[in-house]
RNA sequence: GCGGCUGUGGCGAAGCGGUUAACGCACCGGAUUGUGGCUCCGGCAUCCGCGGGUUCAAAUCCCGUCAGUCGCCCCA
C-alpha cells in the first residue's frame, strides 16, 4: 500500500476550517487592501539560499534541494517572502504609484524537518507584504490586518504579540560586534551551537534555550542600547501606532528571528506553549529593508508577515472554534423501481433549486435507505412509493420532530426552503438560498 | 541532524513464544419485501506496518526499514 511522505497529511476532515480560515485571510486583506499574489512552489535555490541566508536553519538543514532534468538547481519554498520580492522584481511592481505595494499569499510551504506536534514538511502560510516605504505606519498597518485577522477568529486573546527591534544595517552590526565584544570571555562556556553562532550570528545566542539563561547572556548588551537615534525613534513610532490601534504587544529584547534578512523592526506571535507543544510560535514577521536589493532589484525597504494555518487551526480547535459544516437538506427515498426512476429526477430538480439532495443509487432497501439518510444527517427524509407516484405526491418527513406530512411534488422545493430558513439552529440554507434567488 | 516511545480489522483495544487472533464501537444482511433509530440472530483480520533472522513453533524474541508520536535544535 502507498501511503503519504512523512511528514505531509491528507485535508479531509480539517478541510471545512482550512476554507474558514483561508476565507477570513483573503477577507481581511480585501479590507486593508492587499492584493492577492500567488508565485511558484518552487524557484532556483539560490533565492532562498541568499535571502533567507546561508547559515540559517532553514537553509543548513532544512530546505528540499533537487535537480531537475535540466541540471537546474532548485528548492521549494520553505518560506513566502524571497518568492514574493522575486516576482516583485521582476514584474517590476515598483514602478506601480501605489505606494505602499501591498500582497498577500495563501499557500504550502515545504521544509525537510523532523515532524513533531505543530510540525509538518508541507505547511500552509497565510501573509502579507508591503513594499516600498520605511515608514513605521506600515509596520503598524501589517500588524494590524494581522490582529484583525485573528479578531476575525476570535484568537486575540490567546495570542502575545511579542516585538523587537534590531535596528538598520548599521545598528544591527554595531551591536552584533557589541554582542561579540561582551561574550568574548565566556565563548568557551557556551555550547557547540552557539560557539558557532558566535562566529555567524551572535544575535542569535540570545535566544538560545541552553545558554539563554546564562549570567553572560542575561547581561548582554541590548538591541536597544546600540540603536542609531533614528532607529530608535522609528521603533518608537512603530510602538506609538500600535498603540493608537490599541493593540497589545510585549516588547522582548530576546527576540531575533531566525531569516538573516531582518532589520528594524521584528515580532512573533505566541500562543501558550500548552496548545502548542514545543512550538508556541504561531506567525512571526518583520521588516526587511535590505532584501529586495540584495536580490537584485531598486533599494526597497519592506514588511510583512507569515502565519501558519495548522497551528492557527490547532488553536482553534482546542478553543472550541467549529467551522461552519455543510448539510443534506433532503435525502429522497424510493420504494419500488419506479418510484427509484421518479427520485432520480427529482434529485436532479430540486438541487438545481438550490438544495443539498441525496437519494439512492444502488437499490437498498427501505431499511438500508433510512440508515443512508442518518449517515447523511438529512434535515428532511422525503419518501415515494407506488401511491405517491401516481398521486404526484410525496411524504415529507422533518428528521427533526418526526412530524411526517403528504404535500404535491412540485411544492417541495417551497417546502423545504421556508421551514429551513424558518429553523433557528442549522442547518444553514444561506447558500440554497442565494442560488434560489437568482434564477 | 540527534534522542525516547509506539505500530494488531474502519476506529478503540486484548493477546507478549505454542498452534481456529478476545472484546467493544462502527458497518453490512436478516427477523420486519411502504417507514429506520430499541431488541435478537448472523456476517465482517488467510492475518498482527513492511523485510529478514532465531526457533520444531513468532502477532509475540532479534535486526533492519517505513510510518506515527513526543522531546532537542529551530521555526509556521
Amino acid at each position: 500500500m502507498y501511503q503519504r511522505m512523512k511528514g505531509t497529511y491528507d485535508v479531509i476532515e480539517d478541510a471545512p476550517y482550512f476554507r474558514a480560515v483561508e476565507r477570513a485571510a483573503s477577507e481581511v486583506s480585501r479590507l486593508f487592501n492587499f492584493k492577492e499574489i500567488r508565485t511558484p512552489l518552487f524557484e532556483a535555490s539560490e533565492l532562498f539560499h541568499r535571502s533567507v541566508g546561508e547559515t540559517t536553519d532553514i537553509v543548513s538543514k532544512e530546505t528540499y534541494d533537487f535537480t531537475d532534468r535540466g541540471g537546474r538547481r532548485v528548492t521549494l519554498r520553505p518560506e513566502g517572502t524571497a518568492g514574493v520580492v522575486r516576482a516583485y522584481i521582476e514584474n517590476k511592481l515598483h514602478a506601480d504609484p501605489r505606494v505602499p505595494g501591498k500582497y498577500y499569499y495563501l499557500g504550502t510551504m515545504y521544509r525537510y524537518d523532523r515532524p513533531q506536534k505543530g510540525r509538518t514538511r508541507e505547511f500552509r502560510q497565510f501573509g502579507v507584504e508591503s513594499f516600498g516605504t520605511k515608514s513605521p505606519a506600515v509596520d503598524a498597518e501589517t500588524l494590524a490586518a494581522a490582529h484583525t485577522f485573528f479578531r476575525a477568529l476570535k484568537l486575540q486573546d490567546a495570542l502575545t504579540l511579542h516585538i523587537n527591534t534590531l535596528g538598520g544595517r548599521e545598528s544591527k552590526a554595531n551591536y552584533a560586534a557589541a554582542l561579540r565584544a561582551h561574550l568574548e570571555p565566556h565563548v568557551e562556556t557556551l555550547c557547540a551551537d552557539c560557539q558557532r553562532r558566535y562566529q555567524d550570528n551572535p544575535l542569535r545566542i540570545l535566544d538560545c534555550k541552553i545558554d539563554g539563561d546564562s549570567e553572560a547572556v542575561q547581561n548582554a548588551p541590548r538591541t536597544l542600547d546600540h540603536l542609531a537615534a533614528d532607529d530608535r525613534k522609528n521603533f518608537e513610532e512603530v510602538l506609538s501606532h500600535l498603540d493608537a490601534l490599541q493593540i497589545d504587544y510585549v516588547v522582548d529584547h530576546a527576540l531575533v528571528r531566525g531569516l538573516d534578512y531582518y532589520t528594524h523592526t521584528v515580532y512573533e506571535f505566541k500562543v501558550d506553549a500548552a496548545l502548542l507543544g514545543s512550538q508556541n510560535a504561531i506567525g512571526g514577521g518583520g521588516r526587511y529593508d535590505e532584501l529586495v536589493e540584495t536580490l537584485g532589484g531598486p533599494p526597497t525597504p519592506a514588511t510583512g508577515f507569515g502565519i501558519g494555518l495548522e497551528r492557527l487551526i490547532h488553536v482553534l480547535k482546542q478553543r472550541g472554534f467549529t467551522p461552519r459544516e455543510g448539510h443534506v437538506h433532503l435525502y429522497l427515498l424510493a420504494i419500488g423501481e419506479e418510484a427509484r426512476r421518479r427520485t432520480f429526477t427529482l434529485a436532479h430538480e430540486l438541487r438545481l433549486g438550490g438544495l443539498v439532495v441525496e437519494t439512492d443509487l444502488l437499490g437498498r432497501s427501505v431499511k438500508a435507505q433510512f440508515k443512508q439518510s442518518e449517515h447523511h444527517q438529512a434535515a428532511f427524509v422525503g419518501i415515494l412509493g407506488e401511491t405517491e407516484l401516481a398521486a404526484g405526491t410525496i411524504n415529507l418527513k422533518d428528521q427533526a420532530t418526526q412530524e411526517e406530512q403528504t404535500l404535491k411534488q412540485s411544492e417541495l422545493l417551497k417546502t423545504i426552503k421556508t421551514r429551513l430558513n424558518g429553523r433557528s439552529k442549522a442547518p444553514d440554507c444561506s447558500d440554497c438560498t442565494e442560488k434560489g434567488s437568482q434564477k
